[in-house]
DNA sequence: ATGTATATCTTGACACTGTTCAGATTGCGG
DNA sequence: CCGCAATCTGAACAGTGTCAAGATATACAT
């Protein structure tokens, strides 16, 4: 009636045809939107209301496609793990033997969540996601999986053993990358800090998973009792 | 004037006087009830409201006592560190030799972390904090000294080589409860999974630091090559 | 004891947030 | 060309954290 065709203000840019009511790739847009946000202003800086903003749609929109803001953000956290998934697949392609298989595998998943650090912290908060969508679950799993591919092949021995050494794995760098975004390593965000904690990263993947031929014992420095 | 003594209603309880105006020991009262909220409702479940709301007192009260929500829940997070930093050095101080006190100090941080899930997430949600008030810092360094100081006693060799094993071990202990939490190594509230996940986590302690006097590239069941 | 200063708490407001619902608009299959 | 389903808007609601002004209680000096 009164404004026909008054659209709110394209904070950044509304991607398609500019004359629409209807958008047509909104479900993209707004998770490439819910992406950037995690990008710049982390995990606790996310918002529903903002990401239809910058996808210059209203606050309802999202609804009619993730039902909540929870479904928005599982969508875009199984993206996140099919990423993540996809660095561990090419870290360990790029070396031969196990261990630098697992070594390099380590350095890539903290390289990833010092990358991308809302997005790696979403993906683990799971208050924040619907927890127990299939599709997320799946995700999750294909990203361990690509550790225990690698650990399978460096443990030898019965399945439960395999999986207790992927379980340790997958905690320390999962343990390193969290203390590392929380500061407990020093600064992240320069470049310097950044390259900093991977040496450490480095130090401690050589302390926990030292080179099979030399005597663990000696290279790890224990007492001698 | 109209109403002159019409206290909202005490959700919980007034701790101190029925008549007060003034309420004495609010500080305290804040913290308990954010404790409160934390074990009841989780890190996300946390409402400077409702912390106000359980001890009787207006939503602008806090705010005289601990300047917003960040302050209120880094005295929370302090004490945190500091029960943290308690069960550690408790944990080490009922074993005898330094692998049996690491170990013990393992499973008592992730007993920590599972009994204390609220309250563990806040402890390390920098953004919800004031991540470089000074006490909270202190507070933060003294618990992962407890894990030095253990790491120093089985570690031969320089500073350096310490300070990699007591990140290596943090690393692991701290990933693991996190993975813990968010249900990566099955149910966690049922007192069968909480069973299940600390035996998980004996065999991932006993997997990466093996009994010393073994070797351990036996007791990892590496392959020989 | 008395008055005044300071600490403490309330009230009311503001700008946000996520979600819901009725209605407007669009595109598509018949 | 028409009806229907999908899509999106607008307005509203209950909550949230925080702030400024004012009311009240305690403490302290005289």
């Amino acid at each position: 009636m009164t404004k026909p065709n008054a659209r709110a203000k394209p904070s950044h840019r509304v991607p398609k045809s500019e004359a629409g009511y209807h958008h047509g790739e909104l479900q993209e847009a707004l998770i490439a939107a819910s992406e950037a946000i995690l990008a710049e202003q982390g995990a606790e800086g996310f918002t529903l209301r903002e990401a239809a903003r910058r996808a210059g749609v209203s606050p309802a929109a999202p609804s009619h496609h993730f039902g909540n803001a929870q479904g928005l953000l599982t969508e875009v956290a199984i993206r996140g793990y099919e990423a993540l998934a996809g660095a561990l697949r090419d870290a360990a392609s790029r070396r031969q033997g196990a261990r630098e298989k697992l070594h390099a595998q380590g350095m890539a998943y903290v390289e990833f969540a010092l990358k991308h650090p809302g997005r790696f912290q979403m993906m683990f908060a799971n208050k924040r996601l619907v927890a127990d969508d299939a599709r997320l679950v799946q995700a999750s799993r294909a990203a361990g999986h690509e550790f225990e591919i690698i650990i399978a092949e460096l443990v030898g021995g019965t399945a439960k053993e395999a999986k207790t050494a992927a379980a340790a794995a997958w905690s320390t760098v999962h343990g390193f990358a969290k203390l590392a975004l929380e500061g407990k390593f020093g600064p992240v965000r320069s470049e310097a800090g950044h390259r900093e904690i991977m040496t450490t990263l480095n130090r401690v993947l050589n302390y926990l998973w030292p080179a099979s031929s030399a005597p663990p014992s000696a290279d790890r420095g224990l007492k001698a009792p």
